[in-house]
Parts: structure tokens; sequence; C-alpha cells
DNA sequence: TCTAAACTCTCTAGTGACTAGAGATTCAAG
DNA sequence: CTTGAATCTCTAGTCACTAGAGAGTTTAGA
């Protein structure tokens, strides 16, 4: 039987975190000792140790709920479980596409500027003052 | 003169963020007719847009604020202005490199999966629930 | 057994950069 | 002068937490 300190340490997850998991509904709500402090067992453990592993994977909390439903359903076809980390990939390589388009733009702007003039000639803000300098189109959403 | 919606599809920034820019500080308030509304001058559109443009290269608020506290100092050294696209520059680059360890260990996660079987052996879940599945560590902050 | 430190509880509010909506007022065109 | 579109302020919601207050509980050592 594990504290919450315990299993936030066993999960290297913070202790307001795997309560707000819990109301989340990622977590069951755990034993409760008389005096109203939670106390888990190893399964407890095991499954918020898959909720952190697919967070640090960028899943949203709303697909690993959908993830641990299936996980409860073992005759279930993952079919459902598939696709939803192959939208995960592809959102990926879309923010890996956005990204690389703004690396290559502020490479131009910073290597314009070396930071030894004054602010009135300085390409960097000439650059965000005035689009046509860019070459080409930049969507927000990159992250 | 334009009232906040003729500046608002001038720039291609919503309304209700440029009011949000004016609270933030990034814009000056501008005049207002009798009946209180905003009416802009090109200056202010000029200043929007340099707004817009480096919120699309994914600068904060924060750093805007210091651009334009610059822009507005013409004589100043724009070493600032330099090492906060750096700084951008560096970011971007970070998160690039997260983003593509996440993309391989997603696709690695999605290729064990055809989605054709049941969840109970899908290798999805099992990627997720074991991190000795893995091939390296991830960590969070990567959006 | 007592005490003190460490831990845990619930609750509210804050983060960043907006977005949505209510309800009231003002503007511009016909 | 009317009507409909635009605008005003204000509050609350988004996501995934994080921080802090103030009260109660557990645990290790004396």
């Amino acid at each position: 039987m594990f504290s919450i300190g315990q299993l936030s340490k066993q999960s290297d997850v913070k202790v307001p975190t795997i309560r707000y998991y819990e109301e989340m509904g990622l977590l069951e709500a755990p034993h409760r000792t008389e005096g109203n402090q939670r106390r888990y067992d190893s399964a407890g453990l095991e499954r918020l140790r898959f909720i952190k592993h697919a967070r640090d994977l960028g899943f949203s909390i709303e697909a690993i709920a959908s993830l641990i439903e299936l996980q409860t359903h073992p005759d279930r076809s993952c079919e459902a479980a598939n696709s939803i980390a192959v939208a995960q990939l592809a959102d990926v390589r879309a923010r890996i596409r956005r990204l690389r388009a703004l690396e290559q733009e502020l490479i131009r702007i910073a290597d314009g500027c070396d930071g030894l003039g004054t602010s009135a000639d300085c390409y960097v803000l000439a650059s965000l003052a005035d689009h046509a300098l860019c070459d080409h189109d930049h969507d927000r959403r990159h992250d």
C-alpha cells in the first residue's frame, strides 16, 4: 500500500497531478484510510505509469481516457487504439513540419542581425514589421 | 481611421484578440468615438501586424513586449532584439529535437499494431504500459 | 505515550493566449 | 428614423497542470 507521496516518487508524477488525474477520471479513486488519506495498490501504480508514459508521448488526457477504456476491455478490437496512435503520430509530424518552417525563418532573421547596431536599423525588428521580408507564410498552431 | 472590425480584417487578428493585446499592453489604447468605440490609425495597424508576425513565429507575448520596447527606442542597441531572436531559435530547435524523438517512438508503437487484433494483445497498449519497451527516455515539455 | 515533523486533505486561484457568450449600447445604410 | 450589424464590458471556459492556504493525519523518535 502506497501513500500518494510514495506513488508520486515511484511514478515521477507530482502529487497534485495525481489528484488531478483522479478528478479527470483517468485514475480510479483509491481506498482511503480512516483519516481520509489515499492508499494505492500496485494496480494503481501501473495505471499511473501508463498515463505518465502516454502523456510523455504527447497524448491528450482525452486520448488517454479512450486508451484506458480499451485497456479495461481486453476482448475489444484494438482498432481504436491503433488509430489514436496513428493520429498522434500525424499530429507530431505536422508540428515538426511547422516548426521547421519557423526554424528557417528565424535563422534568416537572427542571421541578419549581429546585435551590434542600433534598433533603428535592426534586421530582427525590420523583419517582424514587414512581412514582405519573409520567404513564405507561416501559420500559428505549432504547439 | 479603422474600427476594430476593419483592423481585424486588415491584420487577420480576431477582434477579441486585439482587445486582449491592448489589455496586455502590446497595443496602445486607441482613440475612442463619442460612443466609446475604438478607432485606429495606420500606426495601430502596423503595430498589430508586427505583433501578429511575431506571434506566428512563436514569440511569447512577453518577448514581443520587449521587442516593442526596443522598437520605440531607435537609438538603443539591438543586442537585446538579437538575443531574443536567438533564444527563440534555440527554443524551436529544442522542440524539434524532442518531437523527433517522439516521432520515432510513435512510429515504433503504431507499426507494432495493425489494429486487427484485440486490445488484450495490442502493442500500442502494451508499449504504453511497459516503459521498458521504449528505446529511450522521453521528456515532457514538447509544446 | 507524547510530541514534532512530515505528510495529506480540500478548496480556490493562477498560468498563457486566447475564445465564447451575455446583455447593453452605438454606428451606418437605406 | 429605423433596422441590423458592429461594438462595448464583463465573466467564464479552454488545457494540463501548479501554487498556496489552512486544517487535519500519520509516523518516527524520545
